[in-house]
DNA sequence: ATTGCCAGACTATTACATCA
DNA sequence: TTGATGTAATAGTCTGGCAA
């Protein structure tokens, strides 16, 4: 018999009069190991159980689980000299002992995953709306680089006019490296660029430089 | 290297206690 | 009284260590 088992029968006979237990204590082979559904655990209400007849959970005092908590958070896995010691001090059977250490850290896990889904969420929410942002920008640098093309277009064809009626002139489009007016733009992903006297500025600065 | 056993951890679930 | 919630306890499974 495993010792563990012994332990529950120990334990569980504080609370259930002799041969209650063997009803629901584990089944041994193989026929309980492959059995997938989980047997159901029989309701103990009514005259049998404890001293006055009802068998009770008994809730660990405040101070018993001030000292748990206080173990749990120096360390949370419970090796059996530190689970025999603390019994010891709580007047608790180690079982109980390690039943609230199994306890603690699938509270503690699924306190855990909630406190990550939370923080996923936001950084969720924070790069949706981040990317909102640059698409509201996007479409006003297009669209900015819409006016240029077609004020490039305007200026071409005034030039164009301007040539024919000079047949003197040997000036051509390839001679004007760049255009005075016009400088230069370089796409860079979603970004335009224009030179200024020293540096480049943003498609949104130039956005500003562009209406002054 | 393999096998069987054991102890302990984990997950899912049950059932009792308490409270609104 | 009842439904919701918290939690002690149980069931089943898995894994690692160890001896044969």
């Amino acid at each position: 018999m495993n010792p563990e088992i012994d332990d529950q029968m120990v334990l569980i006979s504080q609370y259930y009069p002799d041969g209650i237990y063997t009803h629901f204590a584990p089944e041994q082979g193989a026929a309980a190991a492959n059995s997938k559904p989980r047997r159901r655990r029989k309701k103990n209400k009514g005259d049998q159980g404890g001293s006055d007849g009802v068998m009770r959970k008994r809730k660990l005092s405040e101070e018993q689980v001030n000292m748990l908590e206080k173990s749990f958070g120096n360390e949370h896995k419970l090796e059996s000299e530190r689970k025999d010691r603390l019994a010891a001090e709580l007047g608790l059977d180690p079982r109980q002992v390690a039943v609230w250490f199994q306890n603690r850290r699938a509270r503690w896990k699924s306190k855990k995953l909630e406190e990550e889904y939370s923080k996923l969420k936001s950084e969720h929410e924070t790069a949706v709306v981040e990317k909102c942002r640059l698409e509201t920008e996007l479409l006003k640098v297009k669209e900015h680089l819409h006016e240029a093309e077609k004020e490039i277009q305007r200026l071409s064809e005034r030039f164009d006019g301007f040539s024919s009626n000079s047949p003197s002139s040997s000036f051509s489009m390839e001679a004007i490296d760049p255009p005075p007016y016009l400088g230069e733009f370089a796409m860079d992903q979603n970004v335009f660029l224009l030179p200024t006297e020293n540096n480049y500025v943003h498609g949104l600065e130039w956005d500003n430089l562009y209406y002054m």
